[in-house]
DNA sequence: TGGATATTGTGACAATTGTCACCTAATTAC
DNA sequence: GTAATTAGGTGACAATTGTCACAATATCCA
């Protein structure tokens, strides 16, 4: 790993950090696709995203998967980094969405680092609390909005991490809104009605400006 | 204020702890149905309650409140453990479902007693983690489950925390689940008609066993 | 090339939820 | 005691969303 490399996407933390990460991490790579923590796994590490994206889901008693929010190159796994002692279970699902390289250090670490690095700390507080609030924007967008402003908020979500060419099918959002494909692709078309998007197969180009 | 109340209230804390909780802290009391916190006003001071029930809401645009979760006794506000630094502004509006007692803590104690005191650090991630681990609960609920099974699991929840004798009338109901009354009403008698509840004028009865 | 599969479009209809109008009954205020 | 207020009941209807059936293409693979 590089060194160089992690002061770039964790900025703030001490020198002595790096170093740590750097001896006691572990760099696990993954394809496009590959689940990377399921419902009810042991967390085994802590994990930090090096590079990619990563999407993070709650899923009900019939395996139906409902899209919380992305986890992207820089960011962690707030769920991991306060496992602590016990030996706690994933609550969500994670799935990389793009090639991934994730970091992974022992929990053992997790204490003692949080005691004795007050840049540690800080990441780890404001990590969780930056999930704490796009998960309350999550309960937002479902407690107040209808379909079509979700979808537009969820397209908007995507362009923002992954660009404005969006390759995904109107059955993967349906899917990530708990939704179905047809309703998805019925407030699809009206979007490219209002000049919003263009449709074509297996992909989406956004237009609108924010 | 009575250190062998907080003892009781919030074991396996440190002896010094409790000292200090003592020290620095200060005790506020509310009526039910005050406002503790309002959404966008800055957090002054981090909040343990010591004596009876509050209600978190999430806001949106026009003021309409949609209730996440209780707080009780042996509770804190998390995102009020963790504001650290930086003025931060509430993102929930809490408020006072009984009478209360909370106990008020200068922001300014939370890193040094982070760092200090093993205990609160515990005290704090494991608060952190359960509000955490109610989001992704009240998530699930609005994304599987329909008005019925919302309203069942919400009344459930109700009868947890306050008994079996609901004082509330269809109107809060529908105000905190998003809904309109007509359609809680309508619930309600499906629910009467099952045999699980029964309902006065300005309260529920639970009869349901669990 | 030709079928098999995946993606999208579309109409009809059902289920759920929200809204409106108006009613009755209980409670409170004067 | 009477009027005003509040809580709750109910039917009709609208809006949103979900489901089903099936068509039309595009893409993939043998």
């Amino acid at each position: 790993m590089d060194i160089h490399h992690l002061r770039l996407l964790f900025p703030a933390l001490e020198e002595l950090l790096y170093d740590e990460l750097d001896q006691h991490g572990s760099i696990i790579e993954l394809k496009a696709g590959d689940t990377i923590l399921r419902v009810g796994e042991t967390i085994r590490s802590s994990m930090l995203i090096l590079k990619g994206l990563v999407k993070l889901y709650r899923e009900d008693e019939d395996g139906k998967e409902f899209f919380i929010y992305h986890l992207e190159a820089g960011q962690a796994c707030s769920l991991s980094l306060v496992c602590a002692t016990k030996h706690e279970k994933s609550e969500v699902l994670a799935k990389a969405l793009t090639d991934v390289t994730i970091l992974t250090i022992p929990l053992s670490y997790m204490d003692q680092w949080m005691a004795k690095y007050k840049s540690w700390y800080q990441f780890v507080i404001t990590s969780y609390r930056s999930r704490f609030e796009e998960l309350l924007k999550t309960v937002d967008a479902i407690a107040f909005s209808n379909m079509d402003e979700r979808l537009r908020d969820y397209l908007e979500k995507q362009v923002e991490k992954m660009g404005t060419n969006l390759k995904m099918t109107h059955q993967d959002i349906a899917t990530d809104l708990n939704s179905s494909r047809e309703v998805i692709s019925r407030l699809l078309k009206k979007m490219e009605a209002k000049g919003w998007i263009i449709i074509h197969r297996n992909s989406i180009e956004w237009q609108k400006r924010k």
